[in-house]
RNA sequence: GGCCCCAUCGUCUAGCGGUUAGGACAUCGGCCUCUCACGCCGGUAACCCGGGUUCAAUUCCCGGUGGGGUCGCCA
């Protein structure tokens, strides 16, 4: 079982086609088959070492890790490379001879200004016509030179049938193709044909894309016969639109898998957004990575387009960075602390900062729903001291409190068992020999401590922090205060 | 317009002839509470329309309507 991702190198890695990527992925995964990562770079107008660097950056990132395919980063090689079109030029050329040669094919000498023009002619007199090309030189038996594409012949009559794995039986008639483009005049081919021989000769069984593609699957097939080759199978899964119902661009929040990368997004939350889109388990809804190959299956996946909703992302996020299951906290240690480094704090170096962030992370995971979000939730656990809110400060730090901070110090000063269970009795005992309630002092302490009115529960944070720490804090809270 | 495909709450979806049509996100109430979250309880909210088939259709068939894809020497 092989099965591959066919990526063209012409921007960034778009999350539609990390769906396509995913599907393929998880198919691989499960029937422990090969997972081949192609690059169609046989558009020289676009394509760009930059755009392909970055796809195979986000593919890795993402953990969806190809058996074959590019060299990069301990990742690539296989023996049925090499793995970017453009290499295998030759291989083109002697499969279009071949079927020029048995009749399948002809060289076209009609060029692109000439058709362009008939087809703007026809558009012109109607907008609706349907141009096809009109078969000029389908019979002219043009020699082999330098100045002509290659033209399928597309037999006239009869029809192609496929069995779809999601959308099941489909039909087309051979008359609604026309004589299409194998290979351009500089002898690069073109999508169809690429694909397909690139499919047949690294030996795909499985191909599984993008509904837009099913329009290609009829003339594909026709490629396959034409070449004496079993077609593979098809899987089509339908189109993830933007919230209008529109194409998903840009224009629509993000859609690069690089700016989830850069808004502290869980690529394994990315992928289980993903996965439920256009496949469902029951009403299961949150699914790790081993869920998703046990469980992963083409007859689950349904026919009718969807819409982007980045807010069901964002809570599939919120939930893998809540649970341990999903997001073990060296992970979460990992992926956060660029974040934090952004915000130049050294988690890496300092083995205390470590620590302290290990104990801190579970007090913020169930707040913070991304890791940019924890990150600046993290912050005053990491600094010397707080950064100070203005707001905050102007609100708490008032006259009222210094006394009681400065006895919540003492206090604090005075617990032998530093537990957030003995530092909550503690509390207890004084808040009541006091005659007031935690509400009434919490917000100054949090502030002090913090920096700010928002933070984990004060007993965690305080036991977080340690108690040199927190006392230094409270301390330094109420010097603050004129 | 030709060809192809699709159709359950706002969104993602469960359902595979008989259900009070379920879940999740979002939304609206409430509870919990030292802040913010988390958590918990509850509400609003859907089978596109018309014909068949059947004792019975959200479910099967046909038609309509609506939406999408695609019609390149792009992929």
């Amino acid at each position: 079982m092989r099965v591959r991702f066919a990526p063209s190198p012409t921007g960034y890695l778009h999350i539609g086609g990390v769906r396509t990527a995913l599907f393929n992925w998880l198919w691989a995964r499960k029937k422990a088959g090969a997972f081949v990562l192609r690059i169609e770079d046989t558009d020289q107008e676009r394509s760009t070492e930059a755009s392909k660097q970055v796809i195979l950056d986000s593919l890795k990132w993402l953990g969806l890790t190809w058996d074959e395919g590019p060299l990069f980063g301990g990742l690539g090689g296989g023996a049925h490379g090499p793995y970017l079109q453009m290499e295998r030029l030759a291989l083109y050329e002697k499969h279009a001879d071949q079927l020029v040669a048995e009749g399948k094919a002809y060289r076209c000498t009609c060029t692109k200004e000439q058709l362009d023009a008939a087809r703007e002619a026809l558009k012109a007199k109607d907008p609706k016509a349907n141009f096809r090309y009109p078969g000029t030189c389908r019979d002219a038996g043009h020699p082999k030179s330098s100045k002509h594409v290659v033209r399928f012949k597309v037999p006239t009559e009869g029809v192609v049938r496929y069995a779809d794995l999601v959308f099941g039986e489909v039909v087309t008639p051979n008359a609604a193709q026309q004589d299409f483009v194998l290979l351009r005049s500089d002898g690069v081919p073109l999508y169809n044909f690429g694909a397909v021989v690139d499919d047949l000769t690294m030996g795909i069984t499985l191909v599984a894309r993008g509904r837009d593609h099913m329009v290609n699957t009829p003339p594909q097939i026709m490629l396959y016969e034409a070449l004496g080759a079993q077609p593979p199978q098809f899987a089509h899964l339908p189109m993830m639109l933007a919230p209008s119902g529109e194409k998903l661009s840009k224009r629509h929040g993000a859609v690069s898998v690089g700016e989830y990368l850069d808004n502290g997004f869980s690529p394994t939350a990315l992928l289980n957004y993903l996965v439920r889109f256009g496949w469902s388990f029951g009403d299961e809804e949150v699914f790790s990575l081993q869920d998703m190959i046990d469980k992963f299956d083409w007859a689950r996946c349904n026919k009718s387009d969807g819409k982007f909703d980045a807010k069901k992302l964002a809570a599939i996020n919120h939930e893998h960075l809540k649970q341990e299951r999903l997001t073990p906290l060296e992970t979460y240690v990992a992926s956060v602390t660029p974040f934090l480094e952004k915000r130049g704090l050294d988690v890496v170096r300092d083995p205390r900062q470590r620590d302290l962030l290990r104990a801190a992370i579970p007090h913020v995971r169930e707040r913070a729903k991304t890791y940019l979000e924890a990150a600046e939730s993290l912050d005053f656990f990491l600094r010397d001291a707080p950064v100070f809110d203005e707001k905050a400060t102007a609100k708490f730090l008032v006259a009222a409190a210094k006394p009681t901070l400065t006895e919540m110090a003492d206090l604090v000063e005075g617990v032998a068992d530093f537990t957030i269970e003995g530092l909550s009795a503690a509390f207890a005992k004084w808040l009541e020999a006091k005659g007031v309630q935690i509400k009434d002092v919490a917000q100054p302490a949090r502030v002090a401590l913090t920096g700010r009115s928002v933070s984990p529960g004060l007993y965690e944070t305080i036991h977080v922090l340690g108690k040199a720490r927190t006392v230094e804090r409270l301390r330094a809270g109420a010097a603050r205060i004129a």
